[in-house]
DNA sequence: ATTCGTAATAAGAACTATTCCTATTATAGA
DNA sequence: TCTATAATAGGAATAGTTCTTATTACGAAT
């Protein structure tokens, strides 16, 4: 059976969580980094991304993925979908009725037992999408 | 204004279609190069993504992004959604009625331009899920 | 308070999936 | 068939993440 392993409060450990809380618009683990490092600036990228995976494991903080190849990190655990922008990456939160999965019939999806359910949205924040205005106009 | 590429008609683009079509269950460029050398076992890796980008441009393919890193190909490009096994990482089609993009209240979506919507579902496969129970007897 | 075992760290190497580069090949239009 | 150049093979480069290892520092037990 799994071991619990024992963790230890490190002051590294609580300026990440404290840092994604406060970064708040979803920010990567290079973002993260480099807010962390102005409190501690001998962090290395590693201790973040080992601490985002324990903090993630730990339910404290969710991983989210969007279209670009980078790994999000929300520190709003409650069930929510995403917005991610097409052309910044910017990702916002979108509350929309989940789908409820349990009423989903087994046969639509390949008899598999649901775990959970994403839903992601692409589109144009309204800052880029302003730029986007200004720039057809000239 | 973007200038339309002339296309040649290779072989390789075209066993790398028909391999994304023969393979079916969305596979992973390793997989469809793995498939597309079996006939032409000189391509090379680069050619597959290159003719994926381009097929996936002309919209003759989708590419489906998962809770896994790689990319997987799709040959059905009619609207749907997926469900991804968390144990084998296979990904299987589901049709789930759409959220209707029109009637998204601007705010909910925090006035994004809404481009598309993709839902992923995680679960696990009815081989995976046997194979687990099987191992919980022992 | 001090000691001590070991979890966590910093630094950077390694890895994985994908994209880019360049000399060579082969397609399609003349 | 000839020719211009798009596409290819092969491998280097890149980006994001994970792994390795010697060193540091947390916290339990003295």
């Amino acid at each position: 059976m799994p071991q619990v392993q024992p963790r230890r409060n490190t002051t590294q450990k609580r300026v990440i969580l404290q840092s994604v809380a406060e970064l708040g618009c979803h920010p990567t683990a290079v973002q993260i980094y480099s807010a962390v490092r102005q409190v501690l600036p001998r962090t290395s990228l590693s201790t973040v991304y080992r601490n985002l995976g324990i903090l993630v494991d730990q339910g404290k903080i969710k991983a989210v993925k969007g279209a670009g190849s980078e790994i999000h990190y929300d520190h709003n655990t409650c069930e929510h979908n995403h917005i991610e922008c097409t052309v910044c990456g910017r990702v916002c939160d979108v509350h929309v009725n989940p789908l409820n999965i349990d009423t989903l019939d087994p046969e639509t999806v390949s008899n598999f037992i649901v775990l959970e359910v994403h839903m992601n949205i692409l589109g144009i924040c309204p800052e880029c999408a302003e730029q986007l205005e200004k720039e057809k106009l000239q």
